[in-house]
DNA sequence: ATTGCACCTGCAAGGCTATTGCAATTGGCC
DNA sequence: GGCCAATTGCAATAGCCTTGCAGGTGCAAT
């Protein structure tokens, strides 16, 4: 298990065994943005006889830890990344389904004007529409 | 029966039933985003008969013809709204669950940012933060 | 190394939301 | 009024997720 998760759980009190480590790298291997169905085949490959509901449980564990971090992209779907330092939104192409970040300075202060104008704090944007490959091609 | 969609369903052939309509009603009654089961709730208020296979039907039939717009507001549940002529997005508040409606000229020009740093055009944008009463009170 | 036990896991059952097959009903045209 | 295909209600079913419980296992103390 890289990074500091390891030391995160354990610290904590919780027990660092197999199941979490896998599902722990393979968050962090992916990258992207993994259903819990995802998770478990590709934890099975190396250990087959993780059940889906360990999957959900360390998920729901890591998640409370501000380790992982759960988004749902419009599917009603849900899905579960890496929680990076920087904070992020999600492009995501209604037609090829393609998941693209963002930082919040490429919103071209779109922050900071929904605070002036409606109070409202941004944390997270979901923003739908065409990516660029599909964009041109229709 | 409010709204064209009387005539909209009857010229492309759809019978025009209690339920349908009941259905429309609620939702251009209502004005705000409900999920299927308390659309279901609100009808058999007036038409007790009626069974969520039947909402459900009729919902992604007026969805496909372009009179109601499912959005996902985050929770993983599907809502449901009238399709409205100018199109808005919404913010969401993560503590208290409210929902409002902003147009496009109140981001600030992200659309057109986004367009030009990444290609990526932009129809519908879901903001999760705090809303006005809920960051004051944090 | 061994032991002990609370934490964790696998399994199976159950819950919730949404979909589907089918028989009965009904809107809308004649 | 009568016909017939579209529509509905019902029950069964499918996905996704959660939970209860019995057995297994990290890990700290010995």
């Amino acid at each position: 298990m890289t990074h500091h998760a390891t030391r995160t759980l354990q610290e904590l009190g919780y027990r660092l065994t197999p199941q979490r480590t896998l599902v722990w790298d393979q968050l962090r291997e992916d990258g992207g943005h993994l259903t819990a169905e995802e998770l478990c085949r590709r934890v099975q490959s190396q250990f087959p006889h993780i059940n889906i509901s360990t999957i959900y449980r360390t998920l729901e564990l890591l998640v409370n830890l501000g380790l992982v971090k759960e988004t749902h992209l419009g599917s009603g779907g849900r899905h579960f990344e890496v929680e990076e330092e920087v904070p992020h939104h999600h492009l995501v192409c209604e037609k090829c389904g393609r998941v693209e970040h963002v930082h919040g300075e490429d919103l071209n202060g779109a922050d900071t004007a929904l605070l002036k104008t409606r109070g409202f704090e941004l944390h997270d944007a979901l923003l739908f529409g065409s990516c660029s490959a599909c964009a041109t091609t229709a």
